[in-house]
DNA sequence: AAAAAAAGTTAGACTACCCTAATAAAATAT
DNA sequence: ATATTTTATTAGGGTAGTCTAACTTTTTTT
């Protein structure tokens, strides 16, 4: 049906949010091609094909748009990335900065059965390790109601319920500060010197920079 | 490091036995070709590479020979395979005929750590849902002392450990015959005429047919 | 409104993997 | 030992996905 290759692109496309409705609205051709780190003459080639299979509008030199059909087949690869890096993370302990990679790899598996009994053995977790939420079967997704610890005003408390950033480099990062999915804070200061944020968890006082703190999702 | 093609080209030379010791010996283009389900002229190209990349070795006109970078890394391949097959099998419960195709995709999965957790998750088996054994991490495979019910004499009593044949036409038959692994049966009769064999399990006694007898591995 | 910059497209080339058709070498049969 | 058949190889072509370099269209700046 799909190559892996294609469902990259849609993915990209998701995440870009190009969607007529919910979304950021139409994406570029080079900023589609940043997203994936191909060049925008290879995209361009891609979306020709896209385009005639169905799953993107785009009118010559105009901004790309999933189709209703590009964006459920999206929201099925992304489904199934979170809910494999829900059982590398669960069940075989992989850490949080590991799982990525490998899910980019499992998430491209077809089979019809796989998804739904995968599901079903991990129990119906409604979120992956990073705290994304994890469609259901019929591509609907929870909407994110999180907001970044830079965002968030000052005596605010709550969980650390997500990251933006997925990368291997920031999740051990995050690792030495002794910050992990779940953990209770407080937001006692922002710093309006540089960005930081001074913050208060199980007793210590920290200060994040404010990379970091646009980095991080609390409810 | 390896393709999913190239991976299936050793898989294929593991399983014709093309080792210098311990399997049939050398295979030739054609086999292997037929074995692939490939034109001779493609296999012909790939082999090339994998003489490249050390995986092989022959000689023009020659017959092909696994080296044992080669025969390692066929074995680690059918390794994952069968402990993915087990997963499916035991954790999400697909039946036996549908376990082979997902796994012919999640055998080509690159990470460092997820063959081992597997093993471990899945408690460290030694056979896969067909009765074939599993290898190990260092490569070594239990050498199977399994004998065909055709070839068992009358009187024999054993179980079911594996299948030769492992399409889904097949294992869905064997269901149906109510034939399944672990399964404890006595070779009753051995039918000249055609080759048949009476057997009796559970207090029933059955009729198989030559080919079923042929596919049927017991212990 | 013209110039400059940014965004999108086309042309041509490369790798990986597959094909068919033709040819060369080796194995087998007569 | 020659003819036939089988096996292996070469030649040329196709699709998918990637690239660089050059060019065109649109947008932004002045």
């Amino acid at each position: 049906m799909f190559t892996a290759t294609e469902e990259n692109y849609l993915k990209a496309l998701f995440r870009l949010g190009a969607l007529s409705e919910g979304g950021k609205g139409p994406a570029g051709t080079n900023e589609l091609a940043l997203e994936l780190d191909i060049r925008p003459a290879t995209v361009n080639g891609m979306l020709k094909k896209l385009r005639e299979k169905g799953l993107v509008e785009q009118r010559r030199y105009g901004k790309i748009l999933l189709t209703e059909a590009g964006r459920l087949h999206a929201v099925e690869v992304i489904r199934k990335h979170r809910l494999w890096e829900t059982f590398l993370y669960e069940k075989l302990h992989f850490t949080w900065d590991e799982v990525h990679d490998v899910a980019e790899q499992l998430e491209h598996i077809r089979s019809v059965h796989l998804t739904d009994r995968l599901e079903e053995f991990l129990g119906y977790p409604s979120v992956d390790p990073h705290g994304d939420p994890i469609p259901d079967k019929e591509g609907r997704m929870p909407p994110e109601v999180r907001r970044t610890l830079a965002e968030s005003e000052e005596g605010h408390a709550g969980r650390i319920v997500g990251v933006c950033d997925n990368s291997a480099e920031f999740l051990q990062y995050l690792d030495r500060l002794g910050l992990s999915l779940g953990l209770r804070l407080t937001i006692t200061r922002h710093i309006p010197f540089d960005g930081s944020v001074e913050l208060e968890s199980a007793g210590i006082r920290m200060i994040i920079t404010r990379k970091v703190a646009e980095n991080l999702l609390v409810d």
